[in-house]
DNA sequence: GTCTATAAGAAGATAGAC
DNA sequence: GTCTATCTTCTTATAGAC
């Protein structure tokens, strides 16, 4: 089969399979399938299957260390404000590639690739948490981060403005206010 | 090697390994050279993987069937507060358990004996929305449930009874108060 | 109850035809 | 750019010795 966009549909088959079931439970031949092409055309176009994931992964990694380069040069309340909105923002943006982050998490944190996305999560951690390292106020902003991703995945429909409201409600409750 | 609680220290090195890299993620390879012994010796205590995984998983479903029927016989206002420490209980007690059911949950919820969790876990989830199956606080039940599932895991440590505080607190301020 | 050896198949990846 | 065929390694699971 001849396309003008294989590439795409190999990335866009990718997101959502590893999204659903896991990177390590998605096999070369279930994308695939998906796409309708053979294994050898998935490696044509991407070197090897670490190299699917790492495309899918690196526009999301990118925006956040922007967001968090934005965040640096703002006062605490003021970035917390930012961090939040931005957060469940980028979660709606890429909620497949957030999804599979978070999912195979243990997987990936231990690439080196994935070292700096650990830094930057935990670097926003530190703002939602209003600027501190306390322990109880990060486990709330934990909860709230790993919440977020786990339950936008589910919801691929629009209404997505309704969506974007109740998650930053959701965000601003479980981030304990102590100012 | 000669044991007396061989089937034990597989159960407890597959739970370790399940929940931190997945089911599909985890070869009984691995769970072998965790254990110190052969693969044979898994397929002799567990008919197969999948056998390893619901004998994992049916203690906690069972805890929270169990929880499930004492919400039946309360209203809506006393069920809600006891399912948030009902949860949280569950979470701490079951935390590796748990932590593999929404890891793979996508995969578990296919097969046949994981049905009975799915019903469970939406009962649940209404009662803990205070009885309302409205869409914007079943939302914040997700991310509550969600994030806290993953957060314990990474707390494998002691103190659990901070812990079990500091997870009640975010619960309560995740879900809407609406009364 | 535990082991080694092995079967049967699926995994990621490569070679080479078209 | 896509395919079929193939390689190697790893997977789950079984057979049978001890």
């Amino acid at each position: 089969m001849v396309r003008s966009n294989t590439r795409e549909e190999i990335l866009a088959a990718a997101a959502r399979l590893f999204a659903t079931i896991g990177y390590k439970g998605t096999s070369l031949q279930v994308i695939a399938a998906a796409v309708g092409c053979s294994k050898a055309t998935l490696l044509y176009h991407f070197a090897t299957k670490d190299d699917i994931l790492a495309t899918l992964v690196a526009p999301p990694a990118r925006d956040l260390a922007a967001l968090a380069e934005k965040l640096d040069r703002l006062d605490a309340a003021a970035a917390r404000e930012l961090a939040i909105e931005g957060f469940v923002d980028l979660v709606l943006i890429y909620r497949q590639e957030i999804s599979l982050i978070f999912h195979d998490m243990t997987y990936l944190f231990h690439a080196p690739s994935f070292a700096e996305l650990k830094v930057l999560s935990e670097r926003l951690a530190i703002v939602l948490a209003g600027g501190s390292t306390d322990a109880q106020a990060l486990l709330g902003v934990n909860v709230m981060m790993a919440g977020i991703a786990a339950v936008a995945l589910d919801r691929p429909e629009h209404g997505d403005v309704d969506l974007r409201g109740a998650l930053i409600g959701v965000a601003r409750r479980a981030l304990v206010t102590n100012a």
